[in-house]
DNA sequence: CTCAGCTATGCTCAACTTGAGCATTAATGG
DNA sequence: CCATTAATGCTCAAGTTGAGCATAGCTGAG
């Protein structure tokens, strides 16, 4: 097949095609690629986000994610210009950066018969040690919790469940059409996902949480996209803070991403100063994931899987006896396929 | 803040801004967004990929992956995009979708100084049980080990990494410049990704291999994207067959998502016909993991995780003793958090 | 100055999982 | 009918994991 038979091709979607190709035949789709980065770090045993404070209007402040549009002539590789604009604008270094998800619904956040330039949000999520405080030109650190007020479980099942959530999704399963083919009901998925009836909660279900809420019409989200008419939800608190756009949504799959990912590769060092004690390493990983860890089979864990290594210093007033410091061993990477902290939820 | 101080800042990359500001700032920055998908099936312990035959030329054929511009004015999703445009093009039914990854690096397959359109391919992993050979209109069902042979350890490991990738790999090593301040050694880095000195290979590091070889000028795409002088690689036989633009390196990333995805979500079953024997279900999972998986165990695990259900059937002729004939058993997507094959590699 | 209180850390044990291999069952093709 | 080839059942040792008991070593109250 010729080049030019390719290029023909282009627009019938069923070849590959050259770039220069595609850009003279749908000049009159063009998108835009923005950026957005979920910036995560842990202070205070409490994992924070940095985001952009929104206007404040009846409802609250509505925040966002930091947010850079991607030029090609600029940025070489989004990653590339993901930290360099991050760094420009907030002073903060990012460490371990990963792509996350490329949102382009319309319907998200898009208005009724939309045809203008589309924007296409490739996520990022990026972890740093950054010291939340300092150095901030633009934006604040905030608990992701306030945001996912149900995915806190440190402090035993969030209260929010029982007392709002589960009701409100027992009516939207009340509300269920009897006749619909759906290979899977509305009861089943949220027993999967909210762990109800003895399906044990997984903490990496974060995404689809928020999404059965948005779908149910239960957050903010939902309501200004369309899907509930305002005053139908007027009454009702919300669940949780929401954020512009679908930027809430990034965030989900953030938190999800990195809850899952500590499991299989040690990034959890990326929130952790250079010295640290088990114990502070364990109330890390707890900030993220939520149950409470068993600390001694923590620590064999971590000490076993040749994670971390003594730097031979003491922490002293721990309020106890004084606790060994440790330092990352950076060589697990070379050692191990999959090093990471293997953690199972203990008992709540 | 308020919105509009937002809207001001976003061309200076530090806020949320919205879909019109960002059209109207940036439009010559305009980008177009393809959609490739690497679609997998299993035929005869073969796994097979969906490729497009290119033109020959004097180095042989050219593949590509199918590929289809995202037009936000037809698709409201970028995966329903995905189905309509394989259905309509392939006949091939997709099951299970999932995206892989936004690529968007200039100097991969962009030329020295293009400033025109930029395009932004999303990639998507795509399985399907549809049986090799039918309804194709266009396209054709390759071997995805014709693209990465190294990555065939089905029977044992593969001749070409001892005879030739090694060895050059070694020259790669060598020819590091002595003062550099690299984290990590050209000689760590390979000893990791290809399990030499006894690190052991992770079948799930596709990408990070073909990146290495990539780096290191040993693959056609380096040497056409001008990594070397066409000259100096005349004389070289290629390691696996080259694709167009970066879609052996989107291929890569799909096989390695399809190998760690199986492990601890049932995917493996899309690419099963509905009753199959519990030995073709190992055949297929070792098609794309690679080694030889420990038989007995492989069913007691597939058993015990309540993945399967007897049918009540038998298949007769597999050379032996009738096997029992089995289906996937939809309910423990209901049961378990992360149900899957969960198989580790057995002995080579 | 001493001891209660508190956290750090060491160690044990039973239950469960995993890797391997032996043994038995049941068609198939001469 | 028997040798061959798979399928399937079962056992066992080694390793992993969940839980808890016990000891060590500060700090602050009295």
């Amino acid at each position: 097949m010729s080049y030019g038979e390719v290029r023909e091709r282009a627009t019938r979607m069923d070849s590959p095609a050259d770039p220069q190709a595609v850009g003279e035949k749908n000049a009159n789709a063009g998108v835009e690629i923005g950026l957005n980065a979920a910036i995560v770090a842990v202070a205070d045993n409490e994992p924070q986000v940095l985001v952009i404070r929104g206007e404040t209007d009846k409802a609250g402040a509505t925040d966002g994610l930091p947010f850079g549009p991607f030029s090609p002539l600029h940025h070489r590789t989004f990653e590339g210009g993901l930290r360099t604009w991050v760094k420009h604008q907030t002073g903060v270094e990012l460490g371990y950066v990963e792509q996350l998800y490329t949102f382009g619904d319309r319907g998200r956040h898009a208005q009724q018969g939309d045809v203008g330039p589309h924007v296409v949000s490739i996520g990022y999520l990026a972890l740093t040690d950054a010291h939340p405080g300092s150095d901030l030109t633009h934006g604040t650190w905030r608990s992701w919790y306030q945001y996912f007020p149900w995915e806190d479980w440190r402090r035993g099942r969030p209260e929010i469940l029982g007392s709002t959530i589960e009701p409100r999704l027992r009516d939207w399963i009340a509300s269920q059409p009897a006749t619909t083919g759906q290979p899977i009901t509305r009861q089943e998925r949220v027993r999967i996902c909210f762990g109800l009836e003895g399906a044990g909660w997984d903490e990496e279900k974060v995404l689809d949480r928020y999404e059965l809420l948005y779908e149910a019409g239960l957050v903010d989200e939902a309501a200004r996209d369309g899907r509930k008419a305002a005053d139908e939800w007027q009454d009702r608190p919300r669940l949780g803070q929401p954020m512009h756009y679908d930027h809430r949504r990034i965030l989900a799959t953030a938190i999800g991403r990195v809850r899952a990912k500590i499991k299989y590769r040690p990034v959890i060092f990326e929130l952790m100063p250079d010295d640290f004690t088990l114990f502070e390493l364990q109330r890390t990983v707890e900030a993220i994931l939520g149950p409470h860890l068993h600390k001694q089979n923590f620590r064999r864990l971590v000490e076993g899987a040749g994670l971390v290594e003594p730097t031979g210093e003491v922490k002293m007033r721990t309020g106890g006896r004084p606790a060994k410091l440790y330092r990352f061993r950076r060589e697990v990477l070379l050692e191990r396929p999959a090093p990471g902290v293997r953690v199972k939820p203990g008992k709540v």
